[in-house]
DNA sequence: CTGTGTGAAGGCTTTCACAGCC
DNA sequence: GGCTGTGAAAGCCTTCACACAG
């Protein structure tokens, strides 16, 4: 946003407001790569948007496949963040790739024996799991044996995966239920 | 699992498997609410359900609202998990309520104006939000002016609110985005 | 002997405070 | 004078190790 505003420079202080952290924080975090500011200046917004491109973009222009296109799937495949942030959706699987959708979808759902083949040909490192908790595993497995490196796993399970593999869950139930120990 | 299994007792060890935690980890988080195991044995399944519910459950068996209905407000709509813990989706709103839906909603959607009414009707402490960035706070000002304690948030934004209101902010493209940076 | 509950140790992250540079 | 970069301090959470109970 600053660097569509033109705006030259950027305190830690201002930005760390936008982030919703402390500014040592934002100045720790940053200089953990390098000595991106000024002092007494502050950040150059051009500068430091290509640094952090640097460190995240290299590693996120990459193709993400979905598995699961039910409710939640192909929520996410309608949900335009991910395209926005640099991913791309290159295709999704399903067990019954089909399955009358409600709106036609702009990314091709193939049945999930294609997976495998797909994810080498391709070399897809990312993948999206939205499948119910009972065939979690299974998938997983599939995924992980054809070379996936990363899952952002949407279903309630502990994946078991190799050491290499990274799993970031998320419980969409639990970050309620986190929400609701808190309301009086 | 247990339960239905008809499992009688089971071992922080196990537990903490099941949960992807260490077995000490397990054991202090229970044991902040009370001693719920029994030395050499482990914790009785039925017993231990109740507690949990206890300091969970109370909480949980809560009207929820959403905001927002489109593709991601859509999807949590049709997503079974929140159901599934006991919350139950009582509204939603948009601004377009009568927008042409894919499928047929289980859940009247109506016009942003009937909100504050509705969540003071209803006694409504929990909050969905699924708007664009640009229109969330705006949203969340009449959410917290009505009433609202706890706000989930899936608009890639910081919110400003008030000190007794608490927000968990869900950023699906800041998920696919930590785990781009450990790809290799 | 098994497995919980827990003080103590350890490790990690955040915050502070300020030297150093523009 | 302003703001970064950073060592040191503080705080928090996790892990360890074992006393203790069944």
């Amino acid at each position: 946003m600053l660097r569509e505003n033109g705006t030259e420079t950027v305190s830690s202080d201002a930005l760390s407001r936008a982030a919703g952290v402390k500014s040592p924080q934002l100045r720790k975090d940053l200089a953990y790569f390098g000595n991106f500011g000024t002092r007494g200046l502050g950040y150059n917004v051009e500068m430091l948007s290509g640094r952090i491109n640097q460190v995240l973009g290299t590693t996120r222009l990459q193709p993400v496949i979905l598995i699961g296109v039910g409710n939640l799937g192909s929520a996410l495949l309608h949900y335009g963040g991910f395209n926005k942030e640099g991913f791309e959706i290159a295709a999704a699987f399903d067990h019954e790739p089909d399955r009358v959708r409600s709106t036609p979808l702009s990314v091709p759902v193939y049945s999930m024996d294609k997976m495998p083949e797909f994810i080498k040909a391709q070399s897809v490192k990312l993948a999206i799991l939205a499948v119910p908790a009972s065939g979690a595993q299974q998938v997983v497995n599939q995924l992980t044996s054809s070379g996936i490196q990363a899952i952002l796993n949407f279903a309630p399970v502990v994946l078991e995966v190799p050491e290499q593999v990274v799993v970031n869950n998320v419980d969409l139930a639990v970050e309620l239920e986190n929400l609701s120990y808190f309301i009086r």
